[in-house]
DNA sequence: TTGTAAGCGTTATCAG
DNA sequence: CTGATAACGCTTACAA
């Protein structure tokens, strides 16, 4: 390998000419940086190496993104997905690199992926995982992906979900059905239950807040609830499926996410109900594949989240740290 | 900032030997690593710091993957994401870092990004970008997506095509029309063409290898030749429509990519024409979507390529290093 | 405008 | 099992 000290002594000057010719044009003559420019190129020197830079400055210029399971369910994930383009976009722009980490939520996992990854910083995209208590500790910067530390960028997931929930109410719903994922329970079927019971049987976990959002604006009138297997959008309609049977009275179903409203629009079509007239369905997030079925929805600005997050591990100094941006109620024809 | 020397100073050792309590326990008693990993933590030191450890070994364990666009544009094609699961999965079982670099394809962006990136090696989804030979010059590694150089991962892309086609001529189709992207020029609206011209217009780029595959498998009846303003599914439907309207005699759709396969599908719904009973359509790569659409296509196994191509980067003496994976024809009803 | 020299934090080698 | 020493490749005060 070719090092700056040897183009330095080829060419007869010192190594810090040299590194002013790559990194600080203004301090030597335009002349002399060419001469050392093309005769570095023609030695194969092609620029300082990355690593002794970033010892040396003391950062990577480089900011990692983590999720929990294999990356597959992430990019199975609409939501993350428009939030990693967001935040990738504005990365690019900072001229910064963009590391994609997956991280068991356990100690140890975390602690080997901050042992191995070198970054500047790093962002999580949910809730909690123990790496952002971990990293914070050790000094790294941590931007939040919910209401948790000292820097995060969220919504105001609670009044998103009061702000659906009353437009269920102002509609005349009054026998709402609320279809969520798992959250510290898993079943291995679709399970239906009282809110009074589902509220004694889980924890407050995964996107609890929007929940109890939908739960307050539906005022007086209490929903069932309908937990499905996963957050996918075949659980969706399985789950639907054991919701209309089992509360055959149900006029709304409000779905925590998109994915869970779209499955359970699969499954009023194989029944031949017609969202919006036969029952109402809601979504949650926003994503792409709402429009195309005119599924009543909150947007959340996916993307806008993401660059947020990365404009706030990007510049330490841009205030506030703690954003809590707007929402959107899109009204479409499955209300 | 606690450094590995601190610690030794007040466990009154050699950096040596904190160096091999928290890297290489059998060099050590079990008693003495002990007391330095409890002390070092009392005094807020949690490991060796990457980008030392990273410059004196000469190797920083992560891997970059480069797309060409915003990554938007990645993010929305099934095949990319596929890929990229199972080239992360790989890095992951090797305890290896994925960096995502998103470089125009010019010489200028790909120098500045080899020159910010700190990677052991690059893997290039698809054909040529100039970061490719700028990045081999160098002595970067790289697998490239296509049969270029001396390390890629790739399918017969060309047996793959006449496959597709020889199966549209079993059943008896004479009037095929082949709906592509834009390669080499763009147009704003979709064209129709005589194959003859086609070739006569445009270069050999994009995925020329399973067009010339296709019209080859088609023998003696050259399609006619529909292109679409993009690789997506809006842009397929549009050029399916213009394929129809400018060749009503056409008795089937093969199509360069699942997305454009899906418009084309969309396309046939708007017009009441039923899929493999009207008119024939097939797809190519085998995205999960073309399975709930029931579109004939070829499965190109896009997460094995990505795992393969990890493999060839982490394992330099993996081999061999020029790559041709098996494809299957999937035969569903729209054909 | 250019040069000198001191690190940045680690690990490999080799000797004890 | 432990320690002294020499890199790894670069940047940046500071001095000339």
């Amino acid at each position: 390998m070719v090092r700056m000290q040897d183009v330095a002594q080829v060419m007869g000057v010192s190594t810090t000419t040299v590194s002013n010719a790559f990194s600080r044009p203004d301090q030597l003559s335009t002349e002399l940086r060419d001469r050392i420019l093309t005769r570095a190129a023609k030695m194969g020197y092609y620029g300082p190496h990355v690593a002794g830079r970033i010892l040396r400055q003391g950062h990577a210029n480089a900011y990692g993104v983590v999720f929990m399971d294999p990356l597959q369910s992430a990019f199975d994930d609409q939501f993350k997905i428009q939030w990693l383009a967001g935040f990738s976009d504005e990365l690019r722009t900072a001229q910064a690199s963009l590391v994609l980490m997956t991280v068991p939520a356990t100690q140890q996992a975390s602690a080997t992926a901050l042992r191995n990854t070198l970054v500047d910083g790093i962002a999580v995209t949910w809730s909690s995982h123990p790496i952002m208590s971990m990293a914070r500790s050790q000094g790294l910067p941590v931007v939040a992906g919910g209401p948790h530390g000292p820097c995060y960028v969220t919504i105001d997931e609670h009044a998103a979900g009061t702000a659906i929930a009353a437009h269920l109410r102002e509609r005349g719903h009054d026998h709402v059905c609320l279809i969520t994922g798992p959250v510290a329970h898993q079943h291995p079927t679709p399970v239906t239950m009282t809110w009074a019971d589902y509220l004694a049987a889980e924890r407050p976990n995964g996107p609890w807040a929007r929940t109890q959002g939908i739960v307050n604006g539906l005022g007086p009138c209490p929903p069932t609830v309908a937990q499905a297997t996963s957050w996918g959008r075949a659980a969706g309609a399985a789950a639907a499926a054991a919701a209309l049977d089992a509360c055959p009275n149900t006029t709304a179903l409000a779905c925590v996410g998109d994915p869970l409203a779209i499955g359970a629009l699969d499954e009023l079509n194989r029944r031949h109900l017609s969202p919006g007239v036969d029952i109402a369905v809601t979504g949650f997030d926003g994503i792409p594949d709402t429009e195309e079925r005119d599924l009543t929805t909150i947007d959340t600005y996916a993307r806008d989240q993401g660059t947020h997050t990365a404009r706030l591990l990007v510049d330490p100094n841009c205030q506030p740290r703690q954003l809590i941006l707007g929402h959107e109620l899109i009204h479409r024809a499955s209300s």
